[in-house]
DNA sequence: CCCAGGATTGACT
DNA sequence: GTCAATCCTGGGA
């Protein structure tokens, strides 16, 4: 799990490998929509056969996109409120962004959001989605780009390891990757590398 | 057609 | 720590 250098450029080969691989890959690269976003900080791998995965029983009009060509958004509904956004690798598996270190547009988050601690902009996939204006439209766009912008940075940091969060099957499964000791991720990292 | 349940969040005890 | 909000998907009848 090594970060991906800066100057590196993301295309989709970068995209094309197991969720597994790609989800600490993208801890430290800069992330923005429509010029608002930040640093990564935090994402879950679901990969193909996993019964976490909202692949796991095959294609469907929702998942569709997860089924696409890899470097593409997939954004679903989460609990009838929030938007979750998702960046598709090899098929049938995703990488969910969980959250971001704001850094650009945060006057943008701030207005989406309402006045709020920056703590808590981006901390959670459905806090990122609503602070950097992501919905369903997002659905199936290219991540490569606009309103996309991918870019790894010479962030320094370390990549932990946990358990995903939120999910009922497959629980112990150590697919989530964060930055150890950030104040911006959803939830602090136990486990080991 | 029906309806249980969910990759979350914010408010509250 | 507990719990409701809210909607829409998709599996089963």
């Amino acid at each position: 799990m090594t970060p991906t250098p800066a100057g590196m450029t993301i295309d989709e080969s970068f995209f094309a490998r197991p969720a597994e691989e790609v989800a600490p890959a993208l801890i430290g690269v800069e992330l923005l929509h429509d010029g608002v976003g930040g640093i990564i900080v935090e994402t879950e791998a679901y990969h193909d056969q996993d019964p976490a995965s909202h692949s796991y029983r095959g294609r469907t009009p929702r998942n569709a996109s997860m089924f696409g060509p890899p470097a593409h958004a997939y954004v679903y509904r989460s609990y009838g409120i929030h938007w979750c956004l998702n960046f598709v690798c090899l098929p049938g598996s995703a990488v969910l962004v969980r959250a971001i270190r704001p850094t650009t547009g945060i006057e943008h988050m701030l207005e989406r959001r309402g006045q709020l601690a920056e703590r808590l902009l981006c901390s959670g996939p459905g806090r990122l989605a609503e602070a950097l204006g992501i919905t369903r439209e997002a659905d199936g766009l290219s991540l490569l780009a606009p309103p996309f912008r991918l870019r790894p940075t010479a962030e320094t940091y370390e990549i932990a390891r946990d358990r995903r969060i939120g999910i009922t099957k497959a629980k112990d499964e150590l697919l989530r990757f964060g930055v150890r000791g950030s104040p911006w991720v959803s939830r602090r990292f136990a486990g080991e590398i």
